[in-house]
RNA sequence: GUGCCCGUAGCUCAGUUGGAUAGAGCGUUGGCCUCCGGAGCCAAAGGUCGUGGGUUCGAAUCCCCCCGGGCACGCCA
């Protein structure tokens, strides 16, 4: 079946070079042919400007305009085109026979969990690296936010064709780790009563995960670096701290239905030298140069106010410096599109990351980056308190734990991810009967429960061929046939534009056309002929709520 | 000081190739099951889209000024 927009676009199109052609424009001047979903009713279930794009070029008033173009394009049986009108200052109208909307309905039934998939992608590579916290502490809310972001983007890249891979890069190579280790070490000397021997050092992690730690060595190796110098054991607490943290970050990912194809490391760059390579690459692009005893990027090439610091004066390669070749290897690694998922704080560094990707002989549209806003934890209206030292509320495992994977989920998806985002903990997990997630879920439940009811009356699901689908002609149901006829756009749109909250937006719209249909029809209740129909629509309807929450990992419950 | 983001109903927010009468949820008010799950539905009230200019057939959307809020500006990571 061929995409209702393409048609009516090529039958604009076709209208427009008509016209053209008559008027003597060239076709380059022409107006791109162009529909979109009017907002409201009774504008037809397409609507298109370009009578008003064309007016100038036309040398016409807009409405004379689309009367010429309205002419060109054929209405009836054979177009699917019921009647066209002009309204308001140009608009083309169209609306469609009932047709669609039936075709619609036997595409989901015949594709099933495929409803939806687009090729978008071609099969082309997209890497998503995404969460990416250092491996010095627990897991936040705020990581929270940026893995289900990342995960669903690469859902719905996967879904539109892509050919996706999940990475979390791990910082594991600078000076944080060393923080970290001799934090632990501090700890597990004033456990064993002799704080003196290795003080807590300035910026140390204060958190009570790091005497968990301290514990969990005492218990390994007893008492048996007390008689060391400090510096000895100071290898084995800082790779035994960060391999810890590492594995309880794993299983929050796991238990938040987060995985990754890749865990790399960001030492590995060092030790396959693929820092000095990208220097020498970059030198070779003349973006890079030696000055004062370090090394420079020539950023300035890029608009950048001064030139920045790749290799030290000391030798020691700076964070951009290892970041750039991190970048490098994505691309070595034959990645033809690159989505990085940063906290917002780092939106000053996005601009020096693009150039980096340009000078490395990259387009910057080959690096998109999303930015992930503040949440803003709150309970019951008041905030809680965000900072590491205290441990209430604030991890991601004590949010799962009392609110649960899939509230959590949707609430971190229902703001656009570069916006501040209020969570508020009693919202979404008191609050059930106000939860747009149950909302959601609820719907599904319904139309499970519909189908129990009718096995138990002994009402069969009968096929699409003995069904007659222009009973579906109420307002409810035209609408929820709208709705399921516009999950492939939506999946379409969320991936040319990045755009995971598109997603529960879409769930919550089609829950509530399925709800406002529930109520108005009675479903197993009239006529065998009706009911056979809106059995079929409800199938429908469950497939698709089912795919959409397939991509946003949210459970879809037979009952709740 | 320089740069980026944001400002839409009482509250939290949707709303882009510029488009028709600016939309939801929460909250408020009033209705709806003898029946498939009331975690639902229907309706009402609520707006100078921060302010002022500009661009044009047309601006919440694009440009400029100002006001208010957030963030970033290192040979840190």
């Amino acid at each position: 079946m061929q995409d209702v927009r393409q048609k009516l676009e090529t039958l604009i199109a076709e209208a427009l070079r008509s016209l053209g052609k008559e008027r003597g424009v060239p076709e380059g001047d022409l107006p791109e042919a162009f529909v979109e979903r009017p907002r409201r009713e009774g504008q037809g279930d397409w609507a298109s400007n370009v009578a008003m794009q064309g007016a100038k070029i036309f040398k016409e008033s807009p409405r004379k305009v689309a009367e010429a173009l309205a002419e060109r394009i054929p209405t009836g049986k054979s177009s699917g085109i019921d009647k066209i009108e002009i309204a308001g200052p140009g608009f083309i109208n169209f609306f469609l026979s009932s047709e669609w909307g039936h075709q619609v309905l036997l595409r989901i039934l015949e594709e099933g969990e495929n409803y939806g998939r687009c090729d978008l992608g071609q099969g082309r590579k997209v890497q998503v690296e995404f969460v990416s916290a250092n491996p010095t502490g627990p897991l936040h809310v705020g990581h929270g936010r940026g893995a289900v972001v990342g995960d669903v983007t690469a859902s719905l890249l996967e879904y539109a064709g892509w050919q996706v891979e999940r990475e979390y890069y791990i910082n594991d190579a600078g000076l944080q780790m060393e923080i970290l280790g001799k934090s632990t070490q501090a700890r597990y000397f004033e456990i064993q009563g002799k704080p003196e021997l290795a003080p807590f050092p300035e910026n140390g992690y204060k958190g009570d995960y790091i005497y968990d730690l301290a514990r969990e060595v005492q218990k390994e190796k007893g008492d048996s670096f007390l008689s060391l110098p400090p510096e000895e054991s100071l290898g084995y607490f800082t790779s035994f701290a960060g391999n810890t943290v590492l594995d309880t970050i794993k299983r929050d990912l796991e238990n938040f239905g987060v995985r990754f194809n890749v865990w790399f490391s960001e030492k590995s760059l060092y030790e396959k030298d693929m820092v000095p390579a990208m220097i020498e690459h970059l030198k070779g692009r003349n973006y890079a140069y030696d000055k004062d005893g370090a090394v420079w990027f020539r950023s300035t090439a890029f608009k950048d106010e001064k030139d920045r610091v790749l290799i030290r004066s000391n030798g020691v390669p700076t964070y951009f410096a290892s970041d750039i070749a991190y970048h490098k290897n994505k691309y070595d690694r034959g990645f033809d599109l690159v989505i990085d998922v940063w906290g917002a704080d780092h939106h000053g560094y996005v601009p020096r990351m693009k150039s980096a990707v340009e000078a490395l002989g990259r387009n910057s549209e080959d690096l998109q980056i999303l930015l992930i806003q503040f949440v803003n934890l709150l309970r019951g209206g008041e905030p809680v308190a965000m900072s590491t030292r205290s441990g209430q509320f604030e991890t991601l495992e004590d949010v799962l734990r009392e609110v649960g994977v899939d509230a959590t989920r949707y609430f971190f998806l229902m703001r656009r991810c570069d916006s501040h985002l209020d969570f508020d903990l009693e919202l979404a997990k008191t609050a059930s009967r106000d939860n747009p997630v149950y909302y959601v879920q609820y719907a599904h439940a319904r139309i499970c429960s519909i189908f129990r009811e009718a096995r138990e009356r002994g009402v069969e699901i009968s096929s699409p061929e003995e069904c007659d689908l222009h009973l579906l002609d109420s307002p409810e149901e035209q609408e929820l046939l709208k709705q399921l006829g516009l999950f492939p756009e939506e999946v379409a749109k969320g991936a040319r534009e990045f755009e995971a909250h598109r997603m529960v937006f879409y769930l919550y719209d089609l829950a509530c056309a399925f709800h406002s249909f529930y109520n108005a029809h009675h479903i197993l209740g009239e006529g065998e002929n009706i009911r056979r129909s809106r059995l079929l629509l409800c199938r429908a309807v469950q497939m698709v709520l089912r795919n959409a929450l397939r991509i946003v990992g949210i459970n879809a419950p037979e009952q709740m």
